[in-house]
Formats: structure tokens, C-alpha cells, sequence
RNA sequence: GGGGGUGUAGCUCAGUCGGUUAGAGCGCUGGCCUGUCACGCCAGAGGCCGCGGGUUCGAGUCCCGUCACUCCCGCCA
């Protein structure tokens, strides 16, 4: 295993001030030796990586967070018994002369493969006891094992890397931001619960019984308070809470935003300030293609082509509507769902023809276990339509789908018939299966596209009434006309996603900076200005004091890294995550507290709550007492 | 809150149609080995088959319940 990690200084770590006496622990670390050492006399620390005990000799490789050394043991010297004895993952003070290794004996693989240190002296700084996860391998753990020894699973190549690269990425994020006159600036963790979004996590406080601070799910309305406090262009990786269940995808509890603010711009401004810092992180971090610019697609024509708001266009697949060529036609399924005002979504499978009878029925079974009633499809072969719809549908109507699908012999193609909205989702879902099965994934580009053109209001179903989409606090386009003169659900907002590889990695707005317009939106989704002052008083009040227009968003910092670091995990990219019932098992959190500190915030626990400690008291007695802080 | 998958040695996993003493690799312990670099060879220890109940002459295997982990829906920008 080639270690290359941070920078190979080859300068001795020697503190001339230290005169001729050797540092305690290292003069080198374990990447810094090669043939230009030979015959220094050196000290390296690290972990014992891996040991080849050959009875009469004995190799041990040494590694640190640099490298790896190999470090040579001869028989009947004190360091060899000791060495003999020491178990892996110990951590050790080796003394010695850097040796060149015989032709034959050098490992290429190994960037200090050309020498080994054999020893003089060996001190044991640390013992390990045996390992619940091996280090020097990259078999898979149990997620449980890895979490509750997260600081073995760090030591290993991959997370070790992994978190490197997350300082990389966000030091490269901060340059590019501040070239482009962004300035970081920090908002408050104890802030106030917002009644919109997420579930908010909440910490007691104890000089206002019965009051609470909440986390912040975002720095949202703080940062839109720093452009009407005049700073020009706002940015922070900002820390975000929300009490929500985990997906691979989502981390619980907490998580990282690009979060990013400017004031007098449109969205175009946006975008451009944007984008370069993305392509850029993107490009310097990997070496996957990354085209600019990024796409604007409005999520009309998203929803139509791709059947989501968060296209995946590595997939060369775009969906069309077909209703109207059904409509009328033998193929009654769909002639009658379609006179009924549902439509007929065509999703082409580019090369499908030729694929067994089991590929079709497949994607009929998956369509079926999402809930719709199957899935209608054509094969175009040798001039031919085949396959169970094709015979109810005259030369004609066979040749507008061919000519609006862009299909040509040897593809086929898939229907998805009900609402427009469920249509869409099912002809999104197969979209991306197909992908998939027919292997039509890009995998060596990463492609972005702004959606843009958000829906303002929508019909809620539940409540018989419009409500918000999005966030209220977007402009909406066309500002207080449109909110007076045309039909609500016809209005857009300056509300945008960067999507990359159909992941989300943000949305983001144009803020809405004028108190009239805001009420009249909340008015027409159902909310006396009355909600508007009590229940986002603070930010209400500062928009009449002149607030600039001004329009930001915040992409998600581990999703970055994690697109970047080619995995679809992201605890793969952060150090100590919650698992997915959002507790640490390092430290263990969350964790019971005693019961002064319940006094001091005037808190007491329901009946609920003391069973449940109570059985986990009985079930686990060795856990720690509450309250038990080390300080420091 | 709901659905799917998984649960066998410290770890990764196999275990046939329900049938005798539950296996392999890695790790661990002991022994041998002077040029390895995933060193090699020999031997050994290590099992509440997640837990509880049921069906059966007989359950790791089938059924019911439950717990844990994980993926998804709900939720979430």
C-alpha cells in the first residue's frame, strides 16, 4: 500500500535549538526517508502497520499519518524480542541507521522502498490491545463497529484520506470566496426556534426558566440581517441542525452549508458568482469532466424531460408527452385516461431492443412496486413496431412517437400513463433505472444544471387551499403585480437548485426585501400579516428600515465532498457522524445528564422518559453515571 | 410512524430439502522459519447460530413476536 499523504517534507523535524541532543520522538517522519539518508543515524514514531516475523528477522512497517517506513530487526538484539512481542497498532520510538536496501529487495510500491531503518533501539510508547477493526486492510466493517471505533477507522487509508480531503475541499472554498470578495462571518448557535421547516433542536435555558434556544437549521434570516446590515457579500461554512431521520444522503442532526449571501444582484449574478467556485472545487479536487457553463433548466421542462427536479444528466434519456398522440387511438387504456385529462409520459430506452423478455417485465414489476398499474412499451425493429401496445396504434401515430422520442431501430420505449405529477415521478424513477440497466451512465463527468423557476404557491391538497412551495421569503417573479393580477399557481419565484449527478446540493433564492410584497404573498397563502409580525417579528421589523435586494444560497458542504470522494455515504466523509438513530458512540451521545443539571434549567422528565432510563440502566449497568465531566 | 434487507467465531462470510460432531478466510495464542513487504509452514483456542415463543421425533434452517443494524417512504432545503 502506497501511503501519500499531505506533503512529503524530506527536512529532518530537528530543532536547532535543541543542539545536538535528538528530538524524543522523531527526527523524520515515515514518508521523509529515501536513498539520500542512507547512513544518517534517524528516529521515527509511528503505528505498527504490519509485522513479518521471519523466526531470525524480523520486518516491521512503521506508519504515521505521512507514510509508511519499513524498519529492519536482526536476531539476538533487545529490540527484536521486544518487537517479537509488540501486537499491531502499538505505537512505537524506533532508533536506527537508514540502510539502502539490496536491488532485490526494494519495494516500488512503497514510496520509502528503497531504504529501511534497522534498528538500534526500540521503545513501546504505546501497546495495543487486539483490534476490533483491522487497520492495515480495506474489508468492510459492520457501520456499528466502525462508529463505536471510529478512531481505528480513521487510521485507515480510506477515512484518512477521506477527511483530508474535506480540509482540502474547504480550504480551497474559503480561498475562492474571498478572491471574489466574499467575507466569512459567524452567526449565532443559541439562536430561536422558527416555526417553518425542519424540527428544531432545542437547548433549555437556565436563566429563563421555560424558555428555549434552538440550533440553527440554517444562518438564513441572520445572513439576510448581515446584507441589510450593509456587508456587501456574506459567506460561511456554516454549521446546520435539524431533529430529522438520517438517508444515506442526509446526515441527522447536523450537517455543513456553503452558506453564501449578496446584496443588489439578480439571479444571474448569483449563478455567476457561483458557479466558478463549484466547477472550480470540483475540477481541482477530481479528475472527472466538469462543463461550463452549468445548464439553467426551468422545473417545468425538468419535471416534463426528466421526471424530477434534481436530474441526473449523465443519463442521455429525456422523457416527452405523448397524450395527444394516444388520444383517439385503439389502445383504449390510455385513449380513456387520456380524455379524462391524465397523460402519457414516453420514457426512451435507447439499444433496449434484443434485451431478454425478463428486462421489460423487470421495469413493469418496478413501476408496479412504486405503485403504479404497470408500463406500456414499444420495441422498433427493422421497421417494425413490436411488443403489447404497438398493434392498437395505427402507421401514423407509431411515427410521431418515433419522430418526438428521437427513436430510431433498435430502441424501445417505455409509457407511464396517470396525473401529470405521478406520470412525471414514475417516468423519472425508470428514467434512472434504465440508466442504470442499460448501462447509459456517464461515470466519468460530473453534470450540473441549475433548475430554476419554481413554483411560488401550490395546491395543497390536504388543506383545500394554496400554500407556499418553497420558501416564503423568495421574491416572487414579477414581483407585487403578479401577486395581484395573476392566478397564484402560475406565479414563479427567483428560486433556484444546483443539481449534480441528480444529487441536490442546494437551493437558493432571491429574497424577497419589500414588506408589502411579503404580506400580500402570505396573504394569498393564507396568513394574516399578524402570523407575518408574531411569528418572524425580527426579521419583519428589519425589512422597513431600507433592506437591500439581495438573493444567496448554500450548498451542502459533505454532499460536495462526498460527490467528489466518489461515494454515496456521507458518514464515508465525516469524522464522527451520528449513526442513523443520531447518537455518537464514541462519546456517547447523547447521554443522560444528572439531576441537578435537570434543577438548574428547571427541566424534569416525564414517566416516559424515566422508564426508558431506567431499562437502559437495568440492560447496560456499566454504562457511565450522568454528569460524569472531565473538564478541559 | 410505516415498508424492505440483514443478523452464524473478534471480523468478513458459507452452511444444500429440516437430520449425526456448525465450517472457511483473516485476526488471536503457541511453535518453526535470515530478505519479507497481504511473508510462508505447523498446531491450538475461540460459537446463547441476535433474543423470546411456536411447529416437529429433530430447528442455524420453517412460523409468530421482538430487538439491533441498514436502505427506503413519511419527515426534511
Amino acid at each position: 500500500m502506497t501511503r501519500a499523504r499531505g506533503r512529503g517534507h524530506s527536512a529532518p523535524l530537528c530543532d536547532p535549538a535543541r543542539g545536538r541532543s535528538m528530538h524524543p520522538y522523531r527526527t523524520h517522519h515515515c514518508a521523509a526517508l529515501g536513498a539520500h539518508a542512507v547512513g544518517e543515524t534517524v528516529r521515527v514514531s509511528g503505528w505498527v502497520h504490519r509485522k513479518r516475523d521471519h523466526g531470525q528477522l524480523l520486518f516491521i512497517d512503521l506508519r504515521d499519518h505521512f507514510g509508511i517506513t519499513q524498519i529492519v530487526f536482526q536476531p539476538e538484539t533487545a529490540p527484536f524480542a521486544t518487537a517479537e512481542r509488540v501486537r499491531l497498532e502499538s505505537v512505537l520510538t524506533v532508533t536506527g541507521r537508514v540502510v539502502a536496501r539490496a536491488p532485490d529487495a526494494v519495494n516500488p510500491k512503497l514510496a520509502t522502498g528503497a531504504i529501511e531503518v534497522a534498528c538500534d533501539t526500540i521503545e513501546v510508547l504505546a501497546g495495543a490491545d487486539t483490534l476490533p477493526l483491522e487497520v492495515n486492510s480495506e474489508r468492510d466493517y459492520p457501520e456499528e463497529t466502525r462508529l463505536a471505533f471510529r478512531f481505528l477507522d480513521l487510521r485507515r487509508e480510506r477515512m484518512h484520506a477521506n477527511v483530508l480531503l474535506r480540509s482540502q475541499v474547504i480550504a480551497s472554498i474559503r480561498r475562492r470566496m474571498e478572491d471574489q470578495g466574499f467575507v466569512e462571518f459567524q452567526t449565532p448557535i443559541l439562536t430561536a426556534s422558527s416555526p417553518e421547516g425542519a424540527r428544531d433542536f432545542l437547548v433549555p435555558s437556565r436563566l429563563h426558566p421555560g424558555k428555549f434556544y434552538a440550533l440553527p437549521q440554517a444562518p438564513q434570516q441572520y445572513k439576510q440581517l448581515f446584507m441589510m446590515a450593509g456587508f456587501d457579500r456574506y459567506f460561511q461554512i456554516a454549521p446546520c441542525f435539524r431533529d430529522e431521520d438520517a438517508r444515506a444522503d442526509r446526515s441527522p442532526g447536523e450537517f455543513y452549508q456553503l452558506d453564501l449571501e449578496m446584496s443588489f444582484v439578480e439571479q444571474e449574478d448569483v449563478f455567476q458568482a457561483v458557479e466558478p467556485v463549484i466547477a472550480g472545487v470540483f475540477r481541482e479536487f477530481s479528475t472527472k469532466t466538469v462543463d461550463t457553463p452549468f445548464p439553467r433548466i426551468p422545473y417545468r421542462e425538468a419535471m416534463l424531460k426528466y421526471g424530477t427536479d434534481k436530474p441526473d444528466l449523465r443519463i442521455d434519456i429525456e422523457c416527452a408527452e405523448v397524450g395527444d398522440i394516444f388520444d383517439g387511438s385503439d389502445f383504449k387504456v390510455f385513449a380513456g385516461a387520456v380524455a379524462k385529462g391524465q397523460v402519457v409520459r414516453a420514457i426512451p430506452a435507447p439499444g433496449a431492443v434484443g434485451r431478454p423478455r425478463s428486462f421489460f417485465d423487470g421495469l413493469i414489476a418496478f413501476a408496479q412496486s412504486l405503485g403504479a398499474p404497470g408500463l406500456g412499451y414499444i420495441q422498433f425493429q427493422a421497421g417494425e413496431a413490436k411488443g403489447p401496445v404497438a398493434k392498437f396504434l395505427d402507421a401514423g401515430r407509431l411515427d410521431a412517437i418515433k419522430e418526438r422520442c428521437r427513436l430510431g431501430d433498435g430502441d424501445a420505449v417505455f409509457f407511464a400513463c396517470d396525473t401529470d405529477a405521478k406520470a412525471a415521478q414514475l417516468a423519472g424513477e425508470v428514467r434512472t433505472r434504465l440508466g442504470a440497466e442499460l448501462e447509459l451512465i456517464d461515470t466519468s463527468a460530473f453534470r450540473f444544471c441549475w433548475v430554476v423557476d419554481f413554483p411560488m404557491f401550490e395546491w395543497d391538497d390536504e388543506a383545500k387551499a394554496v400554500g407556499f412551495s418553497h420558501n416564503p421569503f423568495s421574491m416572487p417573479q414579477g414581483g407585487l403585480e403578479a401577486l395581484e393580477t395573476r392566478d397564484p399557481l402560475e406565479i414563479r419565484a427567483w428560486q433556484y437548485d444546483i443539481v449534480c449527478n441528480g444529487v441536490e446540493l442546494s437551493s437558493g433564492a432571491i429574497r424577497n426585501h419589500r414588506p408589502d410584497i411579503m404580506v400580500k404573498a402570505f396573504e394569498i397563502a393564507g396568513y394574516d400579516r399578524s402570523v407575518l409580525e408574531e411569528r418572524f417579528g425580527g426579521m419583519f421589523k428589519a425589512l422597513h428600515y431600507g433592506a437591500p435586494p439581495h438573493g444567496g444560497i448554500a450548498p451542502g458542504i459533505d454532499r460536495i465532498v462526498m460527490l467528489i470522494a466518489g461515494t454515496d455515504n456521507l458518514r464515508e466523509v465525516t469524522a464522527f457522524p451520528l449513526n442513523q438513530r443520531a447518537e455518537e458512540r464514541v462519546l456517547g451521545a447523547p447521554s443522560p445528564v444528572s439531576d441537578k443539571q435537570l434543577k438548574e434549567l428547571n427541566l424534569q422528565l416525564s414517566l416516559t422518559a424515566r422508564e426508558a432510563l431506567a431499562a437502559e440502566r437495568a440492560e447496560h449497568p456499566e454504562a457511565a453515571p450522568a454528569g460524569a465531566d472531565g473538564g478541559d
